[in-house]
DNA sequence: ACCCTCATGTGTGCACCGCTAACATCGAGG
DNA sequence: CCTCGATGTTAGCGGTGCACACATGAGGGT
């Protein structure tokens, strides 16, 4: 099966679809994958997908599952067995800055009421997800029973960070700014126990 | 200018639109907003709307905007004062829970790629972020100098808990184990500092 | 070497979408 | 009373997801 001999059978359709799909969201933005515009970009009718995926839902679920394998990649370059908090931070900070590096790609992963049916997608939130309770783990060894709310804490935490600069809600100008924000956001959610006493 | 009289002439068709729009939300709850569905709603041809909205994203920052609103009375429903950890929570448990009784709404108002040069939304955005900045320091009076980073990262944690409950990623079967899983998210972020020593 | 099968791609068509432009209606002000 | 502009309607454009019938040709069985 030679990839571009003929012209009629494409040769790898499915991931062709897949490339254009993260050219068109890394190239617009704010673009809403549209299922005919994949073909167009990869060439092909517009009806020619859904021999691959049954429908947008199941493209979409696809390309997210690709990009939640990139941001545990992203984390995991952050820093490989973050202990410090300063180790903490820096991977919050890449969170961050991979969803302001890729907002429609990260849209497409988090911010759509996600199919549960899909398992491709499932199992790579599931695997961001046990990756970051990993690291929370190895960061905070001598936390009792409820690592979980740990977990949960801090996931939410850098989670809302990166949406509520996605959305605009706090200035995104400059990676600096961002970065400066996260880290003080990292911090100042340290101290809140000893305000509170 | 009576509300019913004649037929041709809705009478309020502003605010017909917006209930419309409103209800759409809430019957579906991952109903994206359509503009011509909000007018077959409303009893009225597909492009009346368009007198009363430049286009389909000014109808959406007016349902936005409108949420927001609910959202700061609903918060300030929870306590009217926060000031002890309890209290606190009490407020997050609300944000979280109005996410997930208004699922389609809450996306509405910040999932989708806000625009700013709308004036009502930006305004009303503004009124939560101030009130849960206000809300944040009557609860913290003697955090120092970056009571900001402080506002921010409690935003982003109870922001972030509210989108990993309605995108799935945490379970959210009933009310009680949400509140739970909340509560218990504020309290091991207050607890984070004294893991770190 | 042949031919047949069937996965893979094309074309057509439908309903819906946002949006524009031309036209209809009617109430309020001169 | 009569006009005129705000507010509605209708028609029509190009885009979308999706279902269906049809075309192609690569690979396997003979």
């Amino acid at each position: 099966m030679s990839k571009s001999s003929g012209r009629y059978h494409h040769g790898d359709l499915r991931a062709a679809c897949l490339r254009a799909a993260r050219d068109l969201l890394e190239e617009d933005g704010r673009a809403e994958l549209s299922l005919r515009a994949v073909a167009r970009r990869a060439g092909v009718s517009p009806t020619a997908p859904y021999r691959h995926f049954v429908d947008r839902e199941t493209l979409v679920s696809a390309v997210a599952a690709e990009g939640y394998r990139e941001l545990a990649g992203c984390l995991a370059r952050a820093h490989p067995a973050p202990a410090t908090p300063a180790d903490l931070a820096a991977v919050a900070v890449a969170y961050v800055q991979f969803a302001l590096a890729h907002p429609a790609l990260f849209r497409v992963m988090f911010s759509e009421p996600c199919d549960p049916g899909n398992d491709e997608r499932a199992a790579a939130t599931a695997a961001v997800s046990a990756y970051v309770e990993a690291l929370v783990r190895r960061a905070f060894p001598d936390v009792g029973n409820d690592a979980g709310a740990l977990f949960t804490a801090i996931w939410a935490l850098v989670h809302g960070l990166a949406f509520l600069h996605l959305d605009g809600k706090l200035d995104n100008s400059t990676p600096a700014a961002v970065a400066d924000r996260v880290r003080a956001a990292v911090h100042a959610a340290s101290e809140i126990g000893r305000l509170w006493q």
